[in-house]
RNA sequence: GUGGGCGUGGCGGAAUGGCAGACGCGCUGGACUUAGGAUCCAGUGAGGAAACUCGUGGGGGUUCAAGUCCCCCCGCCCACACCA
């Protein structure tokens, strides 16, 4: 049967194989897509105009890719196969987030050592990525476990370590400049003189100043896995994201980096970037500015600072809450109360995140048997604490007003608290509860938030009584807090310093010793800090339910190299290494500028690379890379850690860009259906019909659902099997085709068909399938074909730019369908066809340019320009609407005016028959566009 | 709960406020065939013989004109989730 009738030219997946090959060898041994740099190692001649163009790089992990993995891939190399053939020099690589608990996870399941599973998933995802034709610079691709790059990754951290935050300036400064202030007594030192202080005494100084500090803190202790995870690793439930293991809050002594310092400045560059404003709301959320107060109230214990974002409400504060976890609470506890807030405490720590925080529980809390004073009433308060104030958040304690606070209010209820009105609200919320006015609470039934007279507060400094403005009432109360020494208007942030070490083994050691004193920062010199090798580097795990138990951090094993001597000034030294390793999100907080200069070993970036590909292109401008195309979810954890890095390098003045990534594009993601049948079992998605309406597996019903895909739904789709049965070109574009590159889609093999026909239809059209011989011929296009092709570039040249490769691709066959009822395709329009087709299906695009004649890749060559007199019609038809409904057609010359096309408009026989004499009111003629007729 | 996004043929999706459904899949018919799960050609929103009528989740509004703008409701998706 029929593989013998098939042409030996047709355009099938083994001929599309053949080409794609052949092509990407050529591409490969010419260094095609290899971009000049002005400086260093990778030098050449470069254009002005230049694009720098990345993907969020991926983790090699080692289960290898499906269909849905590189929708983004080929977007960004679309649009960098544009641009090249518009005159950019455009940057384009792809390399590995290798480090990392995936890779770790992977190596301990196989047993290898993570470095050779990870090289090994690395070369098949090279592998796989690479028979897609993706015109990347290969000599950039780099692995955040290269030696090479992780030293720098080192160099940065120690950057940022030895720095400090100047808060007048509002940036970054080397700690060297806060020690010579010190020194010099400009910056007055605490409890003595800064010549006075001990080395160590000033070291421990310097070092509460660094941006980089150690610190005791809550952090998500997993205890199943042994060891401290990210939030993000911590699912919705509390249980690790890998093994299901229940996730602890703990104290513990943890690297952090003050990233808190950069919160303004992170929150208002925002509005500097070309970013979706969906991913810009989800970074302010993130860092969750809010401007208030910080009031203080006395105890018998001692002061007790508050956060709060209404002062002027402070007259209605009948109690206050701590969070258990309040370092106050127990010399606040008194003796009678000591038993219940110690059991309430201890209740509060065992649970794990997931019932701590989830909402609209009944409230909870003890008395801790003592009371605060009001600063504004003088009165005494009673101080409770209750597991809805979270330590993580202003300072752990909250001044309560339940008749402005709902949560407050239900606290007051459940305990029988005071409540006091300060606002008197408006008549139609008491109407909408159906209550009397009355300041008195008694009969309220929530807290009332919005705007309204104050009532009840004045004292014999204050009064706020009559004011019915909430900020003229905050600004008030500020000032006299402020005035009498009893806080102060402030800004508090949501954001938290990050948590900055992990104690797993595959991750960039800390370029970090201690000595009795505390920690000292090797010198540059001493860089890299390599990864020793263990016996076992798997994290030791602990009794689930043991909380208490330290890590065992795998470092430690490596005897031959935790302790080491060293000169580091002070002559030969025994010191200790630090057994941390530095989180996933280190390598990716960087990685875009290495991409730019690879092989340097002298500097992370050489600067005049840096200014070229990443610089500020006009006064103002924050710079960066030109587009950033990857997934939502890393929205706040890698955009947010990789800016704040950034803008600390800035400060430094080691880049001339103050923000990594200058356009933020959102790819959507490829969906997939599965099956699953009645004992919940999945079944091979590619086996399931459709009939009437009912999905069915060897004849019996399966219960269809819609996700991910993945092997372990039986729906995977990999690209081998795309490449295997249409070709690479093919799947380039289908995957282009289905829809805008931010939406996602559901995929369907079944579809990827039509595309295959595209490209058979356009190779027949310049190709003999008997013989491979061009049929393209030299006589010129008649003009309407000229007409179309014009109008497809400026169509196609527009949708490129935008990003817009669907509709691009639907133009492209458009055109391509109307040459199949010409005898013979015009070289006139082949080769601007060729041109626009190659950055969305280059193989075939370089098979047929090296057809019609041509040797040197299309790669460079200029992409067609639209001819603006070929996209004027000499006549247009315009529809005739009356009252909206279109009721006959007229066709004018393109150059009547308004008045022309109405007369014409009016005298149509289908519009005088349906007007049937009527009058028109009104006529209107949107020129070229119709005409309506409104009677 | 709060914030954000999205609802268009059987399916994926097109449409600067201006002729809804480009393009593709599927489907129907035809061609070529001993054969078609290959390829090519034509048709294909619904109703209707036709003229025509109705159609973008539902309801209202603005406009000469609404898928598009405004208000209310319904549904789905995502993020955050007691943030003081």
């Amino acid at each position: 049967m029929a593989a013998d009738d098939v042409p030996p030219f047709r355009y099938t997946a083994a001929l599309a194989a053949d080409i794609e090959l052949r092509w990407q060898q050529r591409w490969e041994a010419d260094g095609t897509f290899n971009a000049p740099n002005p400086a260093g190692a990778l030098a050449g001649p470069v254009a002005d105009n230049k694009l720098f163009i990345m993907d969020m790089f991926p983790y090699p992990s080692g289960t290898g890719l499906h269909v849905g993995h590189p929708l983004g891939y080929i977007g960004t190399d679309v649009y960098a196969r544009y641009k090249r053939k518009t005159g950019f020099n455009v940057l384009h690589t792809l390399g590995y987030d290798s480090f990392g608990l995936p890779a770790e996870q992977y190596a301990i399941r196989t047993g290898q050592h993570p470095r050779v599973t990870t090289e090994d998933n690395v070369a098949n995802m090279r592998r796989q990525l690479g028979r897609l034709g993706l015109a990347h610079d290969n000599r950039r691709s780099v692995s955040t476990t290269d030696e090479a790059f992780y030293r720098w990754t080192q160099w940065i951290f120690l950057q940022i370590y030895n720095s400090w935050f100047d808060p007048s300036h509002g940036r970054a400064r080397p700690i060297t400049e806060l020690i010579a202030s010190f020194a010099s007594a400009e910056r007055a030192t605490p409890h003595k003189p800064w010549a006075e202080m001990s080395k160590v005494e000033q070291r421990l100084l310097i070092d509460e100043h660094r941006l980089v500090y150690v610190a005791e803190i809550p952090v998500n202790w997993c205890p199943g896995m042994g060891t401290v995870l990210a939030n993000e690793e911590v699912t919705a439930d509390g249980k690790s994201d890998i093994g299901n293991f229940p996730v602890f809050k703990r104290n513990m002594k943890q690297w952090m980096m003050r990233i808190t310092s950069y919160g303004d400045r992170l929150l208002a560059d925002l509005d500097r970037l070309d970013w979706p404003e969906p991913i810009k709301l989800m970074q302010r959320n993130w860092i969750g500015r809010s401007a208030g107060a910080r009031v203080t109230f006395d105890s018998h214990a001692g002061p007790i600072d508050v956060f709060t974002t209404r002062p002027d409400t402070l007259f209605g504060a009948t109690f206050m809450v701590l969070s258990p976890e309040h370092p106050m609470v127990d010399v606040l506890t008194a003796a009678a109360n000591a038993e219940a807030v110690a059991e309430y405490r201890k209740a509060a720590a065992t649970k794990d995140q997931f019932d701590r925080t989830a909402a609209d529980r009944e409230k909870t809390g003890v008395f801790t048997g003592s009371t605060a004073t009001n600063p504004v009433t003088g009165k005494q308060i009673p101080i409770w604490i209750a597991d809805y104030v979270l330590m993580g958040y202003g300072t752990g304690a909250i001044m309560a007003v339940p008749s402005g606070d709902e949560r407050d209010f239900s606290f007051a209820r459940q305990f029988g608290l005071p409540i006091v009105a300060t606002q008197m609200p408006p008549h139609a919320w008491f109407q909408s509860h159906q209550i009397a006015p009355s300041a008195i609470c008694d009969d309220w039934k929530e807290a009332y938030v919005g705007e309204g007279t104050y009532v009840n507060s004045s004292n014999e400094t204050l009064s706020l009584n009559g004011i019915t403005s909430v900020s003229e009432a905050k600004e008030a109360t500020n000032a006299w807090l402020e005035h009498h020494g009893h806080g102060e208007g402030t800004i508090n942030y949501r954001l938290r310093d990050w948590g900055f070490a992990r104690q797993r083994y595959w991750g960039e050691p800390f370029p970090i010793v201690w000595d009795e004193h505390g920690p000292i920062a090797l010198p540059d010199d001493m860089l890299p800090v390599l990864l020793p090798e263990v016996e076992d580097y798997a994290p030791e795990p602990i009794d689930p339910n043991d909380e208490i138990t330290d890590p065992q951090i795998p470092l430690a094993r490596a005897t031959h190299w935790t302790a080491v001597e060293l000169d580091l000034g002070d002559g030969p030294k025994t010191y200790t290494r630090d057994l941390n390793v530095m989180p996933q999100w280190a390598g990716s907080c960087w990685y875009e500028m290495r991409y730019i200069d690879p092989v340097n070993d002298q500097r992370f970036i050489d600067p005049a690379n840096e200014r070229y590909w990443m610089g500020p292109r006009a006064a103002g401008d924050v710079g960066g890379v030109d587009l950033y195309v990857g997934g939502v979810e890393h929205a706040v954890l890698h955009l947010l850690y990789s800016r704040f890095w950034h803008k600390v390098l800035y400060d430094l003045g080691h880049v001339s860009s103050e923000e990594p990534f200058h356009r933020l594009f959102n790819q959507g993601y490829i969906q997939a259906y599965a099956y699953t049948d009645d004992r919940g079992q999945y079944v091979e998605a590619e086996e399931v019909v459709e009939r009437d309406g009912k999905f069915l597996h060897n004849d019996r019903p399966v219960k269809r659902e819609y996700g991910k895909m993945g092997k372990s739904l039986k729906n995977m789709v990999t690209p081998d099997d795309m490449y295997d049965n249409y070709g690479a070109d093919t799947f380039r574009l289908y995957e282009m085709s289905t829809g805008p590159l931010d939406a996602s889609r559901p995929w369907s093999t079944r579809d990827v068909i039509g595309m295959q026909r595209f490209l058979q239809r356009l190779w027949r059209a310049m190709v003999d399938e008997e013989t491979g011989a061009c049929t393209v011929v030299d006589t010129p296009a008649d003009d309407a074909t000229r007409k179309l092709l014009h109008k497809t570039i400026h169509g196609v040249s527009e949708d490129m730019d935008a990003l817009r490769f669907n509709t691009a691709i639907a133009k492209l066959i458009e055109l391509n369908n109307s040459l199949t009822s010409l005898s013979a395709t015009p070289r006139d329009v082949a080769e601007p066809l060729v041109h626009m087709l190659s950055p969305l299906a280059p193989h075939m695009a370089e098979e047929l340019w090296a057809k019609l004649g041509y040797t040197e890749s299309l790669t460079y060559a200029a992409f067609p320009v639209a001819d603006p007199a070929l996209l004027v019609e000499n006549t247009i038809e315009y529809p005739v609407q009356i009252n909206g409904k279109v009721r006959g057609r007229i066709t004018v010359n393109a150059d009547a005016d308004g008045k022309a096309v109405e007369g014409l408009a009016m005298a149509d026989a289908k519009v005088t028959e349906a007007l049937a004499g009527a009058m028109p009111k009104k006529v209107i003629v949107v020129p070229g566009r119709m005409v309506n007729i409104v009677v």
